[in-house]
RNA sequence: GGAGAGAUGGCUGAGUGGUCGAAAGCACCGGAUUCGAAAUCCGGCGUACGGGCAACCGUACCGGGGGUUCGAAUCCCCCUCUCUCCGCCA
């Protein structure tokens, strides 16, 4: 959500902004609208402010039994009620069309994210580590798990349908596993703080992520009006909502492992084998909250933390700059980091890792008291994957796998795992 | 599912028609006191919008919307949300 004020004084980025991203500039019909708004503020104003005197006025000539100058008065006051009200509809009506004008219009990228249409314009940030070398044709993830038996789609969908999975036996316990090994290093080396977030939300606080009102086809709802969360991105960003945080609190930083539920409208046809995209899958996720000039050393850092499980778990994987018409609505910038995935022979989306600056904080009105200074100003607010779990079991599948279709666990992950050092090759 | 209570400033919490943007306490900021600190005392301290170079002025805001009234935090209606009790359930 933008600030009126900042795109009267800054319209020509803000359009330039629109622009980078594919959309017609919106400046002057914003401006035009809060001219409007203004306009009819200040005669609002004017009416109360003489309706409020005569109300005054009245009170002393009925104290003083001047039954004339109080009946006048009162005559003028009638007829200031239909401007107030005329000019209270007015005011509504205009600062609901900005709103809903302002609330469609996704957040201005920073001056260093390159101008682009689509992925194919997104920049290489750097590639660490080598993808793996095999003396046979790797297989692809759902290859590996339906034949340990321990990956069942043909099951899972005649419970739940197409984009469902059935993980069983050490599949079960690896994605487990997952969840708790990036869990663990995110809040004892990186100071986020775990949560266990609600997986169902309200309009409101899908609406001040930005998920709402534009992308509410992406989502489930329940018949009682609950959104499933897609990210628990939702849940918390959310925690600071309505709230006035001191500076000496901050940064706060959250990261908590759900289930998170995509209707994944319009991807039709798109990785329709396998568990790439389902329609629920586990993430782990952080968010930060900070102020604005610590913005962007946070996304850095959010960036690393994410790419440091990569690390420890052997994946070799590359960081991407996303351009403009690649990025998320609310995300002012965005690094996307894709893990090799040797089924594939290509790198895949693991971690999106965003910066929202106080795009998101404006809709869920959170701000902050700053330690020097006065007044209060919006956080802002940041999020990133740290990692995709249901992906990154696919990589250790991919990566992982030997020549009899055996698994090998990587070493991180057996104090997770019983000890356990393979999944045992499948019966031939 | 049934019954009831409530929504006031960063927090707690008074306030049932004008003198209320709102008592008091806490928190916070400044000062006094102190070698320093605690305690104590004095003073300050809401948000948004509009106008003004500024000091400052105006308007709105006591969950949201509507109504009554010359005038509403206060009375009436609707909505949303929260809580309590009973029932049911993990």
């Amino acid at each position: 959500m933008f600030d009126i004020k900042w795109i009267r004084e800054n319209a020509e980025a803000f359009d330039r902004g629109l622009k980078n991203r594919g959309m017609d500039p919106a400046s002057a019909q914003a401006i035009a609208l809060d001219d409007e708004r203004r306009a009819i503020l200040g005669k609002l104003q004017d009416a109360q402010a003489r309706r409020n005197a005569a109300s005054k006025e009245i009170g002393k000539a009925k104290a003083q039994k001047d039954e004339d100058t109080a009946q006048a008065l009162m005559a003028e006051v009638a007829d200031l009620k239909g401007v107030i009200s005329t000019g209270e509809d007015d005011e509504r009506r205009v600062d609901q069309t900005i709103e809903t004008l302002l609330a469609a219009l996704p957040n201005t990228p920073l001056d260093d994210v390159p101008v682009g249409a689509d992925e194919n314009d997104n920049a290489l940030v750097r590639t660490v580590g080598e993808p793996p070398k095999f003396d046979f044709a790797p297989k692809e993830h759902f290859e590996l798990g339906e034949a340990l038996g321990l990956m069942d789609f043909e099951t899972a969908s005649k419970i739940s349908g197409a984009r469902f999975v059935v993980l069983k036996g050490a599949l079960a316990r690896l994605e487990r596993a997952l969840g708790q090994f990036m869990l663990d290093v995110h809040t004892t080396e990186n100071g986020y703080t775990e949560v266990n977030p609600p997986l169902l939300v309200r309009d409101q606080a899908a609406y001040g992520t930005a998920n709402l009102p534009k992308f509410a086809e992406d989502l489930f709802q329940t018949k009682e009006g609950f959104w499933l969360i897609p990210t628990a991105e939702i849940s918390l960003t959310n925690l600071v909502r309505e709230s006035i945080l001191d500076e000496s609190d901050l940064p706060k930083r959250f990261t908590a492992c759900t289930p998170c539920f995509r209707s994944e409208a319009g991807s039709a046809g798109r990785d329709v084998r396998g568990m790439i995209r389902q329609h629920q899958f586990a993430k782990v996720e952080m968010v930060s909250i900070t102020t604005a000039d610590k913005g962007i050393a946070e996304h850095e850092r959010m960036t690393a933390a994410a790419e440091d499980i990569l690390t420890r778990l052997g994946l070799a994987f590359r960081t991407m700059l996303l351009c403009t018409g690649d990025m998320g609505f609310a995300s002012q910038k965005t690094y996307d980091i894709e893990v090799w995935l040797p089924g594939q022979d290509a790198y895949r989306e693991i971690s999106s890792c965003s910066v929202c600056g106080e795009f998101q904080s404006r809709r869920m009105s959170a701000r902050y008291r700053p330690s020097e200074g006065k007044g209060v100003h919006h956080l802002t607010t940041l999020n990133g994957s740290g990692l995709a779990v249901g992906r990154t079991l696919i990589a250790v599948l991919e990566n992982y796998q030997q020549a009899d279709g055996s698994i090998v666990i990587p070493e991180v992950l057996r104090p997770y795992m019983g000890g356990l050092e393979q999944i045992e090759a499948p019966a031939t």
